[in-house]
DNA sequence: ACAATATTTTAGTGAGCACTATACTATTCT
DNA sequence: AGAATAGTATAGTGCTCACTAAAATATTGT
Protein backbone atom coordinates (compact mmCIF):
# COMPACT_ATOMS: atom_id res chain seq x y z
CA UNK A 1 0.00 0.00 0.00
CA UNK A 2 1.64 3.33 -1.11
CA UNK A 3 0.43 6.54 0.15
CA UNK A 4 -1.66 7.07 -3.46
CA UNK A 5 -4.19 4.17 -2.31
CA UNK A 6 -5.20 6.01 0.29
CA UNK A 7 -6.09 8.90 -1.07
CA UNK A 8 -8.08 7.25 -4.04
CA UNK A 9 -9.94 5.24 -1.41
CA UNK A 10 -11.01 8.76 0.54
CA UNK A 11 -13.22 9.39 -2.49
CA UNK A 12 -17.04 8.28 -1.44
CA UNK A 13 -17.66 7.56 -5.29
CA UNK A 14 -14.36 5.66 -5.25
CA UNK A 15 -15.57 3.40 -2.34
CA UNK A 16 -18.70 2.75 -4.34
CA UNK A 17 -16.83 1.82 -7.46
CA UNK A 18 -14.55 -0.82 -5.85
CA UNK A 19 -17.25 -2.40 -3.93
CA UNK A 20 -18.89 -2.85 -7.01
CA UNK A 21 -15.93 -4.37 -8.14
CA UNK A 22 -15.12 -6.32 -4.69
CA UNK A 23 -15.88 -9.95 -5.95
CA UNK A 24 -16.44 -9.84 -9.33
CA UNK A 25 -15.64 -8.20 -12.53
CA UNK A 26 -17.69 -5.93 -13.94
CA UNK A 27 -17.48 -3.66 -17.38
CA UNK A 28 -17.12 -0.08 -17.11
CA UNK A 29 -20.68 0.87 -18.58
CA UNK A 30 -22.02 -1.36 -15.66
CA UNK A 31 -20.14 -0.11 -13.44
CA UNK A 32 -21.25 3.71 -14.37
CA UNK A 33 -25.17 2.47 -15.12
CA UNK A 34 -24.69 2.18 -11.08
CA UNK A 35 -24.50 5.85 -10.95
CA UNK A 36 -26.20 9.63 -12.30
CA UNK A 37 -23.12 10.86 -13.39
CA UNK A 38 -21.57 10.71 -16.62
CA UNK A 39 -19.79 7.83 -18.34
CA UNK A 40 -16.89 9.95 -18.38
CA UNK A 41 -16.77 10.73 -15.02
CA UNK A 42 -16.80 6.98 -13.70
CA UNK A 43 -13.92 6.14 -16.46
CA UNK A 44 -12.00 8.84 -14.40
CA UNK A 45 -12.76 7.16 -11.43
CA UNK A 46 -11.30 3.89 -12.52
CA UNK A 47 -7.83 5.19 -13.73
CA UNK A 48 -7.20 6.67 -10.45
CA UNK A 49 -8.12 2.99 -8.80
CA UNK A 50 -6.07 1.37 -11.76
CA UNK A 51 -3.12 4.09 -11.09
CA UNK A 52 -3.21 2.99 -7.61
CA UNK A 53 -2.97 -0.37 -8.19
CA UNK A 54 -6.15 -1.47 -6.29
CA UNK A 55 -8.13 -2.32 -9.59
CA UNK A 56 -7.13 -4.87 -12.52
CA UNK A 57 -8.47 -4.13 -15.63
CA UNK A 58 -8.74 -7.16 -18.41
CA UNK A 59 -10.52 -6.81 -22.38
CA UNK A 60 -12.60 -8.36 -22.98
CA UNK A 61 -14.09 -7.85 -26.83
CA UNK A 62 -15.31 -4.52 -26.74
CA UNK A 63 -15.49 -4.29 -23.16
CA UNK A 64 -12.86 -3.62 -20.43
CA UNK A 65 -13.54 -5.85 -17.42
CA UNK A 66 -12.55 -4.62 -13.64
CA UNK A 67 -11.60 -5.60 -10.62
CA UNK A 68 -10.39 -4.85 -7.38
CA UNK A 69 -7.10 -6.11 -6.49
CA UNK A 70 -8.15 -6.26 -2.24
CA UNK A 71 -4.98 -7.62 -1.98
CA UNK A 72 -3.25 -4.33 -2.96
CA UNK A 73 -5.02 -2.82 -0.13
CA UNK A 74 -3.39 -3.76 2.54
CA UNK A 75 -3.98 -2.44 6.09
CA UNK A 76 -6.99 -0.23 4.06
CA UNK A 77 -8.65 -3.82 3.12
CA UNK A 78 -9.68 -3.60 6.56
CA UNK A 79 -10.82 0.11 6.89
CA UNK A 80 -13.38 -0.59 4.00
CA UNK A 81 -14.68 -3.60 4.96
CA UNK A 82 -15.27 -1.81 7.92
CA UNK A 83 -16.87 0.95 6.54
CA UNK A 84 -19.41 -0.93 4.22
CA UNK A 85 -20.20 -3.24 6.98
CA UNK A 86 -21.58 -0.18 9.36
CA UNK A 87 -23.72 0.75 6.09
CA UNK A 88 -23.24 4.07 7.03
CA UNK A 89 -21.64 5.13 3.96
CA UNK A 90 -24.74 3.45 2.16
CA UNK A 91 -27.12 5.38 4.11
CA UNK A 92 -25.17 8.33 3.36
CA UNK A 93 -25.27 8.39 -0.18
CA UNK A 94 -28.92 7.04 -0.05
CA UNK A 95 -29.64 10.32 1.82
CA UNK A 96 -27.71 12.56 -0.67
CA UNK A 97 -29.50 11.06 -3.13
CA UNK A 98 -32.93 11.61 -2.22
CA UNK A 99 -31.83 15.39 -0.75
CA UNK A 100 -30.64 15.85 -4.91
CA UNK A 101 -34.13 14.47 -5.95
CA UNK A 102 -36.20 16.22 -3.33
CA UNK A 103 -34.58 19.92 -3.68
CA UNK A 104 -31.01 19.90 -5.56
CA UNK B 1 -14.07 4.92 12.52
CA UNK B 2 -16.20 7.06 10.03
CA UNK B 3 -16.05 8.49 6.66
CA UNK B 4 -14.47 12.10 8.12
CA UNK B 5 -11.81 10.18 9.62
CA UNK B 6 -10.47 8.47 6.22
CA UNK B 7 -10.87 11.63 4.53
CA UNK B 8 -8.92 13.83 7.30
CA UNK B 9 -6.21 11.22 7.36
CA UNK B 10 -5.71 11.10 3.22
CA UNK B 11 -4.13 14.65 3.98
CA UNK B 12 -0.40 14.13 3.92
CA UNK B 13 0.30 17.11 6.31
CA UNK B 14 -2.38 15.85 8.58
CA UNK B 15 -0.54 12.65 8.36
CA UNK B 16 2.48 14.13 9.97
CA UNK B 17 0.76 16.13 12.53
CA UNK B 18 -0.76 13.10 13.57
CA UNK B 19 2.28 11.58 13.96
CA UNK B 20 3.91 14.22 15.94
CA UNK B 21 0.96 14.24 18.38
CA UNK B 22 0.81 10.17 18.73
CA UNK B 23 2.16 9.25 22.31
CA UNK B 24 3.06 12.81 23.36
CA UNK B 25 1.07 15.98 23.93
CA UNK B 26 2.44 19.01 21.74
CA UNK B 27 1.03 22.66 21.59
CA UNK B 28 0.15 23.69 18.91
CA UNK B 29 3.01 26.69 18.49
CA UNK B 30 5.62 23.51 18.73
CA UNK B 31 3.86 21.26 15.79
CA UNK B 32 3.73 24.56 13.64
CA UNK B 33 7.42 25.17 14.18
CA UNK B 34 7.70 21.60 12.46
CA UNK B 35 6.78 22.86 9.42
CA UNK B 36 7.03 25.71 7.34
CA UNK B 37 3.31 26.59 6.38
CA UNK B 38 1.70 29.41 8.65
CA UNK B 39 0.69 29.16 12.17
CA UNK B 40 -2.83 29.29 10.99
CA UNK B 41 -2.92 26.90 8.49
CA UNK B 42 -1.45 24.05 11.06
CA UNK B 43 -4.31 25.42 13.46
CA UNK B 44 -6.78 24.34 10.57
CA UNK B 45 -5.76 21.16 10.27
CA UNK B 46 -5.94 20.47 14.09
CA UNK B 47 -9.75 21.26 13.42
CA UNK B 48 -10.12 18.88 10.83
CA UNK B 49 -8.34 16.47 12.95
CA UNK B 50 -10.54 17.38 16.15
CA UNK B 51 -14.21 17.47 14.12
CA UNK B 52 -13.48 13.74 12.96
CA UNK B 53 -12.68 12.76 16.85
CA UNK B 54 -8.76 11.78 15.97
CA UNK B 55 -7.06 14.31 18.73
CA UNK B 56 -7.93 15.36 21.87
CA UNK B 57 -7.48 19.27 23.30
CA UNK B 58 -6.68 20.29 26.56
CA UNK B 59 -5.76 24.06 27.51
CA UNK B 60 -2.46 24.55 29.02
CA UNK B 61 -2.71 28.40 30.77
CA UNK B 62 -2.39 30.12 27.24
CA UNK B 63 -1.45 26.62 25.25
CA UNK B 64 -3.51 24.31 23.46
CA UNK B 65 -2.33 20.83 24.28
CA UNK B 66 -2.88 18.13 21.62
CA UNK B 67 -2.63 13.98 21.21
CA UNK B 68 -3.59 11.70 19.22
CA UNK B 69 -6.41 9.03 19.88
CA UNK B 70 -5.46 5.91 18.19
CA UNK B 71 -8.66 4.42 19.89
CA UNK B 72 -10.68 6.83 17.67
CA UNK B 73 -9.31 5.74 14.22
CA UNK B 74 -10.00 1.91 14.30
CA UNK B 75 -9.03 -0.03 11.14
CA UNK B 76 -7.31 3.52 10.19
CA UNK B 77 -4.51 3.21 12.56
CA UNK B 78 -2.78 0.02 11.48
CA UNK B 79 -2.94 1.87 7.91
CA UNK B 80 -1.48 4.68 9.46
CA UNK B 81 1.40 3.03 11.48
CA UNK B 82 1.79 1.07 8.18
CA UNK B 83 2.58 4.17 6.10
CA UNK B 84 5.08 5.70 8.40
CA UNK B 85 6.77 1.97 8.81
CA UNK B 86 6.99 1.90 4.79
CA UNK B 87 8.37 5.52 5.18
CA UNK B 88 10.88 5.34 7.10
CA UNK B 89 12.09 2.58 5.01
CA UNK B 90 11.98 4.31 2.58
CA UNK B 91 14.44 7.27 4.16
CA UNK B 92 16.74 4.10 4.69
CA UNK B 93 16.74 2.55 1.51
CA UNK B 94 17.71 6.69 0.32
CA UNK B 95 20.34 7.21 3.10
CA UNK B 96 21.89 3.42 2.26
CA UNK B 97 22.14 4.33 -1.65
CA UNK B 98 23.74 8.10 -0.84
CA UNK B 99 26.22 6.62 1.11
CA UNK B 100 26.77 3.82 -1.55
CA UNK B 101 27.45 6.69 -3.79
CA UNK B 102 29.37 8.76 -1.61
CA UNK B 103 31.90 5.98 -0.34
CA UNK B 104 30.63 2.71 -1.65
C1' DA C 1 -4.76 48.41 32.68
C1' DC C 2 -1.49 47.25 29.27
C1' DA C 3 1.69 44.55 26.68
C1' DA C 4 3.17 40.10 25.24
C1' DT C 5 2.14 35.37 24.17
C1' DA C 6 -0.56 31.51 22.18
C1' DT C 7 -4.01 30.29 19.37
C1' DT C 8 -8.28 30.57 16.58
C1' DT C 9 -11.11 32.76 13.09
C1' DT C 10 -12.10 34.95 8.82
C1' DA C 11 -11.61 36.74 4.11
C1' DG C 12 -9.35 35.96 0.06
C1' DT C 13 -6.32 33.28 -3.41
C1' DG C 14 -4.63 29.59 -6.25
C1' DA C 15 -4.38 24.81 -7.25
C1' DG C 16 -6.59 20.49 -7.57
C1' DC C 17 -10.40 17.75 -8.47
C1' DA C 18 -14.94 15.74 -9.68
C1' DC C 19 -17.82 16.45 -13.25
C1' DT C 20 -19.83 17.56 -18.21
C1' DA C 21 -19.58 17.58 -23.04
C1' DT C 22 -17.20 16.46 -26.89
C1' DA C 23 -13.76 14.31 -29.61
C1' DC C 24 -11.20 10.34 -30.33
C1' DT C 25 -9.83 5.20 -30.47
C1' DA C 26 -10.70 0.40 -30.69
C1' DT C 27 -13.61 -3.61 -31.51
C1' DT C 28 -17.54 -6.14 -33.47
C1' DC C 29 -21.30 -6.82 -36.76
C1' DT C 30 -23.54 -6.65 -41.23
C1' DA D 1 -15.93 -0.61 -45.80
C1' DG D 2 -19.33 1.41 -42.86
C1' DA D 3 -22.28 1.63 -38.75
C1' DA D 4 -22.82 0.60 -34.04
C1' DT D 5 -20.93 -0.32 -29.54
C1' DA D 6 -17.68 0.29 -25.49
C1' DG D 7 -14.56 2.90 -23.65
C1' DT D 8 -10.76 6.51 -23.06
C1' DA D 9 -8.85 11.26 -23.57
C1' DT D 10 -9.27 16.15 -23.44
C1' DA D 11 -10.86 20.90 -22.71
C1' DG D 12 -13.51 23.57 -19.82
C1' DT D 13 -16.35 24.66 -15.40
C1' DG D 14 -17.54 25.14 -10.67
C1' DC D 15 -16.55 23.76 -6.14
C1' DT D 16 -13.50 22.24 -2.55
C1' DC D 17 -9.53 22.81 -0.01
C1' DA D 18 -4.84 23.98 1.69
C1' DC D 19 -2.70 28.06 2.33
C1' DT D 20 -1.67 33.28 3.49
C1' DA D 21 -2.45 37.50 5.81
C1' DA D 22 -4.76 39.91 9.02
C1' DA D 23 -8.04 40.44 12.71
C1' DA D 24 -10.06 38.63 16.85
C1' DT D 25 -9.96 36.02 21.33
C1' DA D 26 -7.96 34.36 25.48
C1' DT D 27 -4.42 33.95 29.02
C1' DT D 28 -0.28 35.48 31.55
C1' DG D 29 3.08 38.87 33.19
C1' DT D 30 4.33 43.66 34.60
Amino acid sequence: MHASALRAVSEPRRQTILRLVWDQERAAGDIAASFDVTFGAVSQHLRVLHDAGLVSVRRDGRRRLYRARPEALGPLRAVLEDLWRSGLQELKTLAEAEERRAHG
